[in-house]
DNA sequence: GTATTGCTTTACGTTGACGTCAACGTCAAC
DNA sequence: GTTGACGTTGACGTCAACGTAAAGCAATAC
């Protein structure tokens, strides 16, 4: 069979959708080894496709690491991380569940606002900080 | 000899200032072990006086203390989060030192703001995954 | 061919942040 | 004077989050 003459639109949007990577790839892009992106595979934080023996990743698991490593930059451990994103891909299809899934939405919302608050206050002492270093510079003058 | 017959509005204020805690009580009252606190002190994070072989905190130290768990709170590593509480105590007679002083601030200040950045962006994020389980929610009812 | 490159697994090592346990000092209360 | 309660110093244990080294397969490069 003669391969098609030309490939519509949609099947090209279909192969970008579908591109896949490779885990020097992902490691490279996200800026880690490819040991912790296993790492990460061995927590069951992703779950790459596996051609033979070979890990192949798709968007999906791009878009887990991104939230990964962004948990990370928050300082959440893994295993919590690990939680939060299942959060997402969690069956929402009886009312128990969903409202299980809205309760740790509240706590993550909690923890979150903490954080932000602890940000916060930090940023203000910093603030204030610099400003009587400058004050002293000033003296110095 | 008597003890004075009435003390001063000074001097009280005083003793207030200069209250000491044993490590018990600032362990419970920061909700830490005094496993913790002691550790905080052999990284070189406190450094209470020492009455005998005793430890005393002083207002000093609960103030260090109070940084160092908001610092874990934001998941700095404890190395990192003594050289910025070391900062507040630096000396900064010398132009240099101060110019060192405001250089490690902006570094400081980057860090916190990428954090509240991701921190912003979990949030809505949550926000939005929230509304689409209310939706679901909705459609049960 | 073989040599290199890229991927794989297995397995032990390391670092940070404490926990835990042993062995002992000290001081007020009984 | 001994019994607790609280303190002390080591020293080793543990758990998370990887690092690192060893050894092997599989495809391309020469």
């Amino acid at each position: 069979m003669p391969p098609p003459a030309a490939v519509p639109t949609r099947a090209v949007a279909a192969d970008e959708r579908e591109r896949t990577w490779s885990i020097a790839e992902v490691a490279a892009e996200f800026g880690v080894t490819h040991r912790t992106v296993r790492h990460y595979e061995e927590l069951g934080l992703i779950t790459p496709e596996r051609r033979g023996t070979t890990r192949v990743y798709h968007r999906r698991d791009r878009t887990r690491l991104g939230l990964i490593l962004r948990g990370k930059r928050l300082g959440f451990p893994l295993e919590e991380i690990r939680t939060i994103i299942d959060l997402y891909d969690a069956p929402r299809g009886r009312r128990s569940q969903l409202e299980y899934v809205l309760a740790q939405i509240d706590e993550r919302r909690a923890d979150l606002e903490q954080r932000r608050r602890d940000i916060d206050s930090a940023l203000s002492e910093l603030t204030e900080f610099e400003r009587r270093c400058r004050v002293d510079l000033d003296r110095l003058a």
